[in-house]
DNA sequence: CGCCGCATCGGCCGCACGGCTGATATTTGA
DNA sequence: TCAAATATCAGCCGTGCGGCCGATGCGGCG
C-alpha cells in the first residue's frame, strides 16, 4: 500500500515538529517535507509532490491562503487542509474559495487530524465543526438569507412592470437605454424610477440597484 | 445536567427504532418523539420542543427539506440534522439552504451521529465528509462564482483608498456622504469615481456599485 | 356610470454626477 | 536621490438624474 504523502507548511519549526510527531504515528502518512512560507510551499510541492499539504495561514512572506491559490494553479495540484489556530470567518471563506479541500483548527485531536489528511487525499473534505457552521451561515442562513428574503418582500409590493424597470435599473444602464430596452419612452422610465424611490424608501437608483441584486442572491 | 431532548422522522419505523437504539446509548441524549413524516414532524417539534430533529428526506407527503424550511420559520426552532441515504447533490445544497445545521448519510458510524447531535444542540455544524465535499464543489465552482473571481479580480487592481471609495459608492450614499465617511473633501471623492470608471471599464456609479456586491456575494 | 390604480408620456427645474484640466503633498521604488 | 505612483483638492461645464405637476388611456370594481 502507498503512503500518502504529506507536506507541512509553517512558519515554526515547533510546529511542524509537533504535526511530524502526530503524523508519523499513523502508518499510511509519511512526510515527505516542510516550508516556512508560501513561497518555499510552492517550490517544495514541485520537488516532493504530496498529496496533501498542511498549511498554516499566518506566514511571512506569502500568507496560506495566497499559496493555496497558486498550488491549485499547478497542474495535477495538491489537496489542501488549512491549519491554523484563529478561525476568524473571512479567512474560513477566502480558504475556501481559494480551493482548500479542509480547514481545521489546531486545537483538534491528533486523531482526527490524521484522519482528515486521509480523507483528504481520498477526496473527500474535511471541516472543524465552528468551521463548517461559519460555511453554513455563508451560505445563506443568517443575515445573509434575511437580507435576501427582506430585498425581496420589498421588491414584491411593486406591480411588475415596476419590478421590470427595477431589475433593467439593476443592470447599471442609464435611463434611454432601459426605455429601449422596455420599448417605452424615457420619461416613462422617469416616472416609474421616481415611483420606486418613494415605494422602496430608498434615495437613488444605486439603492434600487442594491435591493435587486440582494433579492436574487 | 439537561439532556439534549431529540426528535426523529423517518417514514420507516425501522429506521426510526434504530436511531432510537443508537441515541439512547448515550446519557446526554433523549429521544422525545417520533414523527413520520413532514407535516408530523412539525406539529410534534411544537409538542416537544426538541433541541435536535433527525431528518429523513425521502417521506410521503411533506419531504424533509420543506419540513427542514418549516421548522426554521417557528420562533425557537430546533437544530436539524438531515440523515439520509443518498446524496444527491441538490439534495445537498437544497438542505443546507433550508436551513440545516447538519446532513449526514446514514453509514455513518454510530458514535459519530450521537457526537454530531451534541455538536448540533451546541450551535456547531456537521456534515458527513463527502457531503463537504460536495458543498464546498458548489462554492467555487458555480458560474456565480466565476462572476464573484471575475468581480474580485477586477476589484483588485484598484489601490486600496480607491478600493474603500468603491465600497461606500456600493453604498448607495452620495458623494457628500461618502466624503464625510472617508474623510475627504467631495472633490477627492469625484475624482477617485472618474478613476474607478476608467479603470474598471464602466459607464456610472451603479455599475461600480454592481460589482462591489458580485465580488462580496 | 364614476372611481381608482396602473402605465404611459411631456415639460420644467435644480442638483448631483462625471469629464477635463491642473495643482500640491506624500509615498514608493528604481 | 529623482521619478513615478498615489492621495488630496479646486474650478468649470455639460448632461443625466430625480422631484414635481399635469395629462391621457385603459382596465377593474362597486
Amino acid at each position: 500500500m502507498v503512503k500518502v504523502r504529506v507536506l507541512l507548511v509553517d512558519d515554526d519549526a515547533l510546529v511542524r515538529a509537533g504535526l511530524r510527531m502526530i503524523l508519523s504515528s499513523s502508518e499510511e502518512l509519511e512526510v515527505v517535507g516542510e516550508a516556512a512560507d508560501g513561497a518555499d510551499a510552492v517550490a517544495a510541492v514541485q520537488a516532493h509532490r504530496p498529496d496533501v499539504v498542511l498549511m498554516d495561514i499566518r506566514m511571512p512572506g506569502m500568507d496560506g491562503i495566497t499559496a493555496t491559490s497558486a498550488l491549485r494553479q499547478l497542474a495535477n495540484p495538491p489537496h489542501v487542509i488549512v491549519l491554523t489556530t484563529f478561525q476568524a470567518d473571512e479567512h474560513v471563506m477566502s480558504a475556501l474559495r481559494a480551493g482548500a479541500d479542509g480547514f481545521l483548527l489546531k486545537d483538534t485531536a491528533p486523531t482526527e487530524i490524521i484522519n482528515a489528511v486521509r480523507l483528504v487525499a481520498a477526496g473527500e473534505a474535511m471541516l472543524s465543526p465552528s468551521v463548517t457552521r461559519t460555511l453554513l451561515a455563508h451560505l445563506g442562513n443568517d443575515e445573509t438569507a434575511d437580507r435576501r428574503r427582506l430585498a425581496a418582500q420589498r421588491l414584491a409590493s411593486l406591480t411588475d412592470r415596476e419590478r421590470e424597470v427595477a431589475t433593467a435599473v439593476a443592470t447599471g444602464g442609464p435611463n434611454a437605454e432601459i426605455a429601449a430596452s422596455l420599448f417605452m419612452s424615457e420619461a416613462t422610465v422617469k416616472a416609474h424610477v421616481s415611483r420606486l424611490l418613494t415605494k422602496l424608501a430608498v434615495t437613488n437608483r444605486v439603492q434600487i440597484a442594491i435591493l435587486v441584486h440582494e433579492s436574487q442572491s
